[in-house]
DNA sequence: GATACAGCAA
DNA sequence: AACAGTGCTGTATC
C-alpha cells in the first residue's frame, strides 16, 4: 500500500518525464511555478501572454537585455539560451567547435546553417547527455558559462528534472549475468520495491561479493581503466572536449566538490534473471529511471575473443573517432546510435567498433547487396580472415563459425516469421543461442519499429549499436529506436564534415519548370490524383529542362544519375533521351551491368534509376543528380538521394564539385512536396537555389517536346496511360534483354483519340514556355469550377 | 545443382 | 493512402 502510493507520488511530482517542453510548461503553469520564473527573469516566450500584463507595458518597445540577464562579456560567448529550451549558437565564435561538440551531446540540432544554428533541449537529449557520462551539474555549469545571459530558471531546472533519474541505473551482463547496478543504492531500493523487479532478482551467493548486510546489495569497487580502441583512440577523448578546456574547468571545479570522483566509485548492484531482462527493462522505464545498456567487454572471461584488429593502414577520420569514443568512453562498450552521412564512413565507424569490442559480431543489414558490401568493408578494413565471416541470406546459407565470428544478415530474415527452410532453421538457432558481444544495426532508421522489437528479443546482444544517415521518419516513431537500441551517441554536422573537404561540396538547385498549357488544363480538370501526379511529372517543359541539364552535364564531362520515382515516367524519359535505365524488373545481372558500364565507359554518362536506388543499391561514383519525380515529402529520401553524390571529389577549382537538381512543375502540388522534402537539407545547412530560367533552353530546338505536335502526342498517351490498365503490356512491348531505349522510338501518332478530343478548342494556344499570365488565368478557381461540370 | 519465378509478408 | 520495391520460401525447369 505504501509502496504504492510512494511510487504514485514519485511518478507524478519528482521524477516525471516529459515527452514535450509544453508537458512540462504546462505542469509548471499548473504548480504556479511557471508565472514566477517568467516574473522573474522576465524572458521572452512564445506562448505566454503574461509577459505584457507582468511588465510595464506602456510603450511597444522595450530593452530587454538588462532584464533578461545579458552578461557583460557576452560578446565573448557564442550562446544565447532561451527559456523555452532553444538555444541558439553563433558559429562565428572563436569557440564554435566545442560549443557545438557540447551542444550536441546535450541537446537536439533543430536547424544548423550558416552563421546561427539553432538547438533544443529536450528530455531525451538530456537523457543521452548523462549516458555518455555527462553530469547534471557539468551540464549546466558549462551552459551557462556558454551562455550570453544568465541561465534563465527554467532551463535550469529542467534540465535537473530530467537528469535526475536518467543514466542512474545501469543493466550490466558479466560473466554471464545481468546486474541491475547503481552509484545510487537508494535508487535500487526503490526498484526492488516494485514487485516484477523483485521477482526477478537473483539472491547473492558468490563469497567474493562484498554485500551491503543492510541493504543485502552487492557493492563493486571500480577502477576506471582507460578504454582502449583500436586504432589509436585514446581513453582520455571521452570527456567532451569542452569539459576539458581550460577556460571552463575553473568553473567546473568549484562545482565538481561534492560530486564522487569517479575513480574511487562505489556500485551497487544485484543480479537479476537473464529470462526477466526484457521485463525489468520495462519496469524501468515506467519507474523513471530507463536503465543505460553497458558492455564491460574487456573483463568479459566467458565469452571467446575474436581475432579482429584495424590493418594498420586504416585511417579513422576525426569525427568517426569521437562519435567511437562517445560509446566507449568509460571503457565498456555503450548502446546507442551514431549519425553520419552517407559516404561518411559509416561502415567504418562499426567495423571500428567491432575490432574494439572483438567479440562475436552480428551484423544486419536491409539488403542483400548490402550483406555483401559489409563482407567486403571487413575484408577492406580489418585483417580478420574470411573464414571467420559467415554470411546468412536466402541463398547464402553459412554454418557460423564455432567459436567467435562475425555473421552478416538481413533484418527479414532474422525477424522471419514464416516457415523457415530446414537449415535455415539451423543457423537461426545457433544465432539465438550465442551472446553476441556487438550488433550492428545497419540503416536503423528505415526497419519498422516492430521488427526491430522481434530482432533484438530474438538476439541475445550484450551492446547494439544503430548506423544511419539521417535519424528521422515521417511516421516520427523515431523515439521508438532510442528506447529499443538507445540513445544518439553523436550526430555530424554535414557542413562541417564538407567544409573539412569529408564529403563534396554540393549546389543545391530547383529548378520551376512551368506546366505546358494543355497539360495544366488537364492538371486542373482530371480529378484523380493518380492521374494528376502523372500530367505533373509528364510535364514536357519538365522533361525538356532534364535533357537540357543533361546534355549541359554531359558536355561538362560529369556522370549523372536520373531519379524518377514514377516507373511510368522513368521508362518514358529514359528511352526517350535513349539512356540505360534500372528498376524493381530489372534482373541483378543487367544492374550490375549497367552499373559497371556507367562506371567504365565513357560513352555512358547518364543513368536513370527508380526507388530501388534508394536503397540496396550500390550507386557508383557520381557528380549530378537529377530528381525528375518523387512523391510525398519525405526527407528521408530527398537526404539520401543527396548522400549519393556526397563522397568527397578532387576539387577542380575550388568551386562546387557536386550537382543536386530537383526538377518541380510550377503551380502544381509538386511545389509542397518538393519543400517538405527540402527541409531536413536545409536543417543541414544546404540552401537550395530556385531556377525559374535555364539561359538558350527555348532556343534548343533539338531538344524533344520542342513542337506543339510532340506535346499533344505526349498528352494523349498520358492520358490514355491512366484510363487503360493495361500498363504491363506496354512495358513488356517495350522491354528488351538490354533496358534501353531505342533512340526515339516515337509512339505511332494519332492511334490514341484522347489526344485530340481531349485538347481541341481555339482557347489552347499556349504552349511551352507560356507567361505566368496564362497560369494566372488557368489558376482562378472560377474557371476551375466553370470546367469542372463540362467534364461531368 | 543452379536458376527463375510466383506468392506472400511487412 | 497508395505504391514501389524488398526478401524469403517453395516449386518448376533446364
Amino acid at each position: 500500500m505504501t509502496d504504492s502510493r510512494k511510487r504514485k507520488d514519485r511518478s507524478t511530482n519528482t521524477t516525471k518525464t516529459y515527452n514535450t517542453w509544453t508537458d512540462f510548461e504546462e505542469e509548471l503553469e499548473e504548480s504556479g511555478e511557471f508565472n514566477q520564473s517568467i516574473k522573474k527573469t522576465n524572458s521572452v516566450t512564445s506562448n505566454n501572454n503574461n509577459i505584457n500584463t507582468e511588465t510595464e507595458g506602456k510603450g511597444s518597445f522595450h530593452d530587454f537585455s538588462k532584464k533578461c540577464g545579458l552578461k557583460k562579456d557576452d560578446k565573448t560567448r557564442p550562446l544565447w539560451v532561451c527559456p523555452d529550451g532553444h538555444i541558439f549558437l553563433e558559429t562565428f565564435s572563436p569557440i564554435y567547435k566545442q560549443a557545438s561538440d557540447f551542444l550536441v551531446a546535450i541537446s537536439e540540432p533543430v536547424c544548423r546553417p550558416q552563421l546561427i544554428h539553432e538547438y533544443q533541449l529536450t528530455p531525451y537529449s538530456l537523457y543521452a547527455a548523462v549516458s555518455v557520462g555527462l553530469e547534471t551539474n557539468d551540464i549546466i555549469t558549462v551552459l551557462n558559462r556558454l551562455s550570453k545571459l544568465y541561465l534563465p530558471k527554467e532551463v535550469e531546472q529542467f534540465i535537473r528534472q530530467c537528469t535526475q533519474s536518467y543514466g542512474k541505473v545501469k543493466l550490466v551482463l558479466q560473466k554471464n549475468k545481468y546486474f541491475v547496478e547503481s552509484a545510487y543504492p537508494e535508487v535500487l531500493e526503490f526498484l526492488l520495491k516494485d514487485s516484477t523487479i523483485a521477482s526477478s532478482r537473483i539472491k547473492p551467493t558468490l563469497e567474493e561479493s562484498v554485500i551491503d548486510p543492510k541493504t543485502g546489495l552487492i557493492i563493486n569497487k571500480v577502477e576506471i581503466v582507460g578504454a582502449q580502441i583500436s586504432g589509436g583512440l585514446q581513453a582520455n577523448q571521452s570527456l567532451d572536449p569542452v569539459l576539458k578546456n581550460d577556460a571552463l574547468t575553473s568553473l567546473l571545479e568549484e562545482e565538481e566538490e561534492d560530486t564522487v570522483n569517479n575513480s574511487d566509485q562505489h556500485f551497487h548492484s544485484f543480479e537479476i534473471n537473464s529470462q526477466m531482462v526484457e521485463e525489468v527493462k520495462k519496469r524501468c522505464i515506467q519507474l523513471d529511471y530507463p536503465v543505460l545498456e553497458e558492455y564491460d567487454f574487456r573483463n568479459d572471461t566467458v565469452n571467446p575473443n575474436l581475432n579482429i584488429d584495424l590493418k594498420p593502414t586504416t585511417m579513422i577520420r576525426p569525427y568517426q573517432e569521437k562519435s567511437l569514443s562517445k560509446m566507449f568512453g568509460n571503457g565498456r562498450a555503450r548502446s546507442g546510435i551514431i549519425v553520419l552521412p552517407c559516404g561518411a564512413g559509416k561502415s567504418l565507424s562499426g567495423i571500428t567498433a567491432a575490432c574494439t569490442v572483438k567479440k562475436s559480431i552480428l551484423v544486419l543489414c536491409t539488403s542483400a547487396v548490402s550483406v555483401e558490401q559489409w563482407k567486403y568493408q571487413f575484408k577492406l578494413w580489418s585483417n580478420i580472415e574470411e573464414k571467420m565471416i559467415s554470411k546468412f541470406t536466402s541463398d547464402n546459407k553459412e554454418k557460423l563459425c564455432s567459436l567467435a565470428g562475425v555473421t552478416i544478415t538481413t533484418y527479414t530474415m532474422v525477424a522471419f516469421g514464416g516457415r523457415r527452410s530446414a537449415d535455415s532453421l539451423k543457423i537461426m538457432n545457433e544465432i539465438t543461442n550465442r551472446e553476441w558481444g556487438l550488433v550492428l544495426l545497419d540503416e536503423v532508421h528505415v526497419v519498422p519499429a516492430a521488427m526491430f522489437r522481434k530482432v533484438l528479443t530474438v538476439t541475445k546482444a550484450h551492446c547494439k549499436l544503430g548506423l544511419t544517415a539521417t535519424l528521422l521518419r515521417e511516421d516520427e516513431k523515431i523515439q521508438d529506436l532510442n528506447f529499443l537500441i538507445g540513445p544518439k551517441l553523436y550526430e555530424a554536422n554535414w557542413l562541417d564534415l564538407q567544409k573539412s573537404g569529408f564529403l563534396a561540396n554540393v549546389s543545391c538547385s530547383e529548378v520551376w519548370c512551368p506546366m505546358s498549357a494543355e497539360f495544366y488544363k488537364e492538371y486542373l480538370i482530371n480529378d484523380s490524383q493518380c492521374k494528376k501526379k502523372l500530367l505533373y511529372t509528364m510535364n514536357p517543359n519538365k522533361f525538356r529542362a532534364c535533357e537540357y541539364l543533361i546534355k549541359f552535364h554531359e558536355q561538362r564531362g560529369d556522370k549523372i544519375i536520373v531519379f524518377s520515382d514514377n516507373v511510368y515516367a522513368l521508362q518514358k524519359y529514359a528511352k526517350g533521351l535513349g539512356k540505360y535505365f534500372i528498376y524493381g524488373p530489372t534482373s541483378g545481372h543487367e544492374r550490375m551491368s549497367i552499373l559497371s558500364k556507367f562506371q567504365h565507359d565513357p560513352k555512358v554518362r547518364t543513368i536513370f534509376i527508380s526507388k530501388v536506388g534508394d536503397t540496396s543499391i550500390d550507386i557508383p561514383e557520381a557528380t549530378v543528380i537529377i530528381q525528375v519525380s518523387s512523391h510525398y515529402g519525405s526527407r528521408r529520401q530527398e537526404a539520401q538521394r543527396l548522400g549519393r553524390i556526397l563522397r568527397p571529389k578532387p576539387k577542380s577549382d575550388g568551386l562546387y564539385n557536386a550537382f543536386f537538381y530537383s526538377l518541380v512543375s510550377k503551380d502544381t502540388q509538386e511545389m509542397y512536396y518538393s519543400t517538405k522534402r527540402q527541409q531536413f537539407l536545409i536543417d543541414q545547412g544546404y540552401s537550395f537555389k530556385v531556377i525559374s530560367e535555364l539561359p538558350g533552353l527555348d532556343q534548343d530546338p533539338t531538344l524533344k517536346y520542342t513542337s506543339k505536335q510532340e506535346q499533344l502526342e505526349l498528352l494523349g498517351q498520358v492520358l490514355g496511360e491512366g484510363e487503360d490498365s493495361g500498363k504491363n503490356e506496354t512495358l513488356e512491348e517495350d522491354f528488351d534483354d538490354i533496358t534501353r531505349g531505342g533512340t526515339a522510338k516515337k509512339q505511332k501518332p494519332g492511334t490514341n483519340p484522347t489526344a485530340v478530343s481531349r485538347t481541341t478548342g481555339g482557347s489552347m494556344k499556349a504552349l511551352s514556355g507560356a507567361n505566368d499570365v496564362n497560369y494566372m488565368e488557368y489558376q482562378t478557381p472560377s474557371i476551375y469550377n466553370k470546367n469542372r461540370p463540362l467534364k461531368k
